[in-house]
DNA sequence: GCTTTTGTATGACCGTGGTCATAGAGGCTA
DNA sequence: TAGCCTCTATGACCACGGTCATACAAAAGC
């Protein structure tokens, strides 16, 4: 029934998993809110787990897209990654986030790349399963059509960002979408946090070092501690989404 | 039935128009495909047309998304706006295509603001309708994925292009998608050019200027022409959506 | 133990492009 | 015809931030 188009196996390690852990794992995913527990049952059979190491790929620009991707444990990046090897990230996710959520409809490659931060555990659900349990769960609809939404504005709400907006602030932005996800705790580096702002590296260090002469971080070695939380929180200065 | 939210009434001025000339306009509209006649009448029955004229705006940003808007003729573009007063053109529909695909599925404000550029009629179908009519039609589903998809790419390529491209880069990026939108004559200003490309008037100018002097292209008053179309298409430079 | 790699830190340089200014040409209305 | 607005055009200025360089500390690998 396949036809014999490109496709890339799964990366990652098989892992065992038990129905019931997937069921729950599916149950509080971001986007499955509204689903009966017999449905979501079926979802947790069609899904399996894969095991990543950190710096793992766990799927690539350019492939055709035959999986559901939800993360059940660790970190993953999401990021779009240009010819010239600039990159930006544009989501991070953690257990019961989804890494692809438009993907799976078409089928087609896109430009998305998803990378382990860490040793992350990733549910895969075969695609058209997936997109016949949607069929099947019109509230799913949506759901993703929220999400989408979402998606849809920040990343043009960035764009502008990018062109009004300088680096310091562009950062202190993803520094307090940071603070409201993960909490005053940052465990990220400069480089990473300079993907995030669509920045470089040198350019991050300057800018914290002067955030961190103002009183408004600490770091160390991997992990930045937001001190003063409330000057991040300029009414100008929304969150993005991730 | 409506709650009392502050919905805004619908702009522009009503115009008469017969159930076939809108059934005509939904059988052929992006993103319409695979619906049958029959399901198509029950959308044009649901749709009224407006007429906007030439600078008039069809919705603004922070307003509540009670209608779906489909261009029937003229040309509109949806741009999102700074505090600040930037903008940033990230679509020109004509006729056909639709003005806010994600909105009506949640009826939340968005950042969006549509604006006709010239003497413009779009229909307007109440969003409870048209998310009904997509629930019964869910073929509108993956079509709609994969408009979303594009778009969604669209703005996250956008996002890496205003990193590492620079303007000239951009901007020949921006006259490629208009050659194979519009063809070779593209009837815009310079400021509705620097919107799309996400630089200023002045910026705009000095790089048409250096491209008309390398033959690439010819300009007069509210008009460029693509002389070498072949030296847009570079392999390199993919065509934005939109 | 050593070496290598990764992350942090900072200086020097300078190009792109934003800002402000001025000016003229084309089009519209009165 | 005058007056006004829009669009085009171009010069002068300079700051933000990218690039390249060096240095060092911490972690990781062998």
């Amino acid at each position: 029934m396949r036809t014999s188009s490109p496709t890339a196996d799964p990366k990652g390690e098989p892992l065992e998993s038990t129905l019931e852990a997937r069921a729950e794992l599916f149950q509080d995913a971001m986007g499955f809110s509204g689903i009966s527990d017999r449905e979501i049952l079926k979802l947790a059979a069609m899904a399996t787990l894969r095991r990543f190491t950190k710096g793992q790929m766990i799927f690539e620009q350019d492939q055709p897209c035959d999986y559901f991707h939800l993360v059940a444990s660790g970190l993953v990046k999401v990021y779009i990654c240009s010819a010239s090897g600039f990159r930006m990230t544009y989501l991070l996710a953690r257990r019961g986030e989804p890494l692809n959520l438009v993907g799976p409809f078409t089928g087609d490659p896109r430009f998305l790349c998803a990378e382990a931060m860490q040793a992350t555990d990733v549910a895969h659900i075969p695609r058209h399963g997936f997109v016949r349990f949607v069929a099947d769960n019109p509230i799913l609809f949506s759901n993703i059509m929220a999400i989408l939404s979402k998606a849809v504005d920040s990343a043009n709400s960035r764009l502008i960002d990018m062109v009004e907006k300088r680096v310091e602030e562009r950062l202190l932005r993803v520094l307090l979408t940071l603070l409201d996800k993960f909490g005053s705790e940052i465990r990220l580096t400069s480089a990473e946090l300079a993907e995030l702002a669509g920045t470089t590296v040198e350019t991050t260090l300057r800018t914290m070092a002067r955030l961190r002469s103002l009183g408004i971080i600490e770091s160390e070695r991997g992990q930045i501690t937001i001190i003063r939380p409330a000057s991040l929180k300029n009414p100008e200065r929304l969150p993005l989404w991730v």
